[in-house]
DNA sequence: TTGTATGCGTTATCAA
DNA sequence: TTGATAACGCATACAA
């Protein structure tokens, strides 16, 4: 085994005897070519027998991108789910011969610097991106972008993670809990800002729809202190919350702490619902309902979605409300 | 503004008034060409002006390689601690204008397989690449192979997780409580093996060096049946077990929940010590004593173990034990 | 000190 | 149906 050298189409040509470009057609399956089974086997043959494989860098500078989704990640720092997501998603490109490569968003540094010296096929950011971008990567042949968030005026436009969803799931349970007065614990940070808002908004819409009043919101970061005054709040006298949805598991948990050092407990005096299905919420006490989402359908979902774009480009379609589940245990 | 076509290092040579050489040269400063200072201002001017980037998929056909490090993860789900690693290791690769990109181990899929369709600079793995896996790889152009656990054999030739070194913190931290007798809680299942076994022998070794027994050993799932199991064995009326150091702090909450459903209280009736400092672990009853691996400082030293050796080849230095640090909560 | 010319391995255009 | 051959954009051996 000549270990040497690499092996290279025009190897594979000369053995099969035939040349570069024949090898090329029958790899690449081109359409619009009659090639005969006879030859076509001679070049598969000689393909296997030289161990040949096309190489990637040769192929990318010839078509103007390489074989690589970039993922462009916001600034702040991720969570289970995101990485979840992340990690399915390199899964999924990879069954369609893609790699996934992700890259921060960064103050002051233009998307376009971001793909420019990477050259991927497609580019995924979390929110949306501007015409003008578009048209700048259209030229330099990246095929695709989308993103998982989107803004108000492109509702449509985007693939979008089930964001809302969350939020309206998670006062349905509490409603169907016979809770009547609900109340919502929102991050404090403008980091995750847009998760909160999109959530939120589900919540009210729930609301609205099932005839309860408006959540009372409270804006608060995941500490003691600050959710032990948030459970005051919600159990005095003039408040009549018994039922809070919160932002995430760890904001969850904290006032269930919260709680605990005013003697109350959950979910007799106030039912906590998260997000996220932390490992550590089945055992925290008491152990904690929350909302799943399923990593594996979102990143199929966006994977498909690029995979789709690449070769055709139709418009994402949002996400289906399957993606996200209930887990109910002792909390609500 | 022309849109159209990509900036070439033509262009560039044309504008500036020199040859594509002399571009090269300034741009990726050649060492032992002397390049008057005039010129290379010229050449740098032009490059502002035309806003050229160099085309990285050219560069990498001709050098034989892309700007790219592949991390081999293994097959099994990742903890935060991982995926923290992950993502701080993008970050700190992509300051030396190189990018991460994963891919999962799998059954019967080679090593070479998934280098050779990527060509990447580097090669980062959990466990050792073998001598002939190296040899494919030096020819191929892939310059390092580091790996970030190793066998027995070579402890000194790969980069390694401090594994060991939290068995033993947590074993320390219980005996300066006052614990003379210890038991360590390892999570069943053949994935985490490798692991479970690093951190157990550390905990071994500190029992040795502090002159306490060696470490009673459970293995369990992280469920509340199974740790109610273990926790009446460690209470019973023939264990003197008086300190738990778990695996991970799932592990270590499944504990404390079990010692709940046994009437026992921690740290009084048994400590419990975890490791990852899950946010959840915060606000646990009681909050968890837990061990913290400082993400960015180990992908910091992966980051600049790759980066030396694409320079030139030094071998790795194993971590130090500034990696990780101590958490101490309620539960101990 | 700088320019010319060649090759990296593919794909695609055009003839044959 | 297949084969020459020209790009793709960059880096370098060698020449000047």
């Amino acid at each position: 085994m000549n270990a040497r050298r690499r092996v290279t189409a025009s190897d594979v040509a000369q053995v099969a005897g035939v040349s570069k470009t024949t090898v090329s057609y029958v790899l690449n399956e081109t359409p619009h070519q009659k090639i005969p089974e006879e030859t076509r086997e001679r070049v598969l043959d000689a393909v296997r027998r030289l161990n040949y494989t096309p190489n990637s860098l040769a192929r990318a500078l010839r078509k103007g991108h390489s074989d690589t989704v970039l993922l462009v990640l916001p600034d702040w720092p991720l969570g289970r789910v995101v990485s979840g997501i992340i990690e399915a998603l390199t899964e999924q490109l990879e069954r369609h011969g893609l790699s996934l490569l992700t890259r921060r968003e960064r103050e002051g540094v233009p998307l376009a610097s971001m793909w420019r010296d990477l050259s991927p096929a497609g580019v995924v950011a979390f929110h949306d991106v501007d015409e003008h971008e578009q048209g700048l990567m259209r030229d330099a042949g990246v095929h695709v972008a989308t993103a998982l968030l989107t803004s108000d005026r492109s509702p449509a436009e985007a693939l979008v993670l089930p964001q809302e969803l969350i939020g309206s799931l998670q006062v349905q349970h509490l409603a169907a809990r016979g809770h009547r007065r609900v109340a919502y614990a929102a991050l404090r940070g403008p980091r995750t800002q847009v998760f909160v808002d999109l959530r939120l908004r589900g919540a009210r819409r729930a609301c609205m729809e099932l005839g309860l009043e408006e959540p009372e919101v409270v804006e608060l970061n995941a500490e003691l202190a600050e959710a032990t005054a948030a459970v005051r709040g919600w159990h005095g006298r003039d408040s009549r919350v018994t039922g809070v949805a919160a932002y995430n598991d760890e904001l969850a948990v904290a006032i269930l702490a919260g709680m605990r050092s005013e003697g109350l407990r959950a979910p007799e005096d106030l039912a906590v619902i998260g997000v996220d299905d932390e490992p550590l919420g089945r055992f925290s006490c008491p152990p904690l309902t929350t909302v799943q989402q399923n990593e594996q359908m979102i990143a199929s979902h966006i994977a498909q979605t690029i995979v789709e774009g690449l070769k055709g480009g139709s418009a994402p379609r949002p996400m289906t409300s399957e993606a996200i589940s209930l887990i109910i245990r002792e909390s609500t």
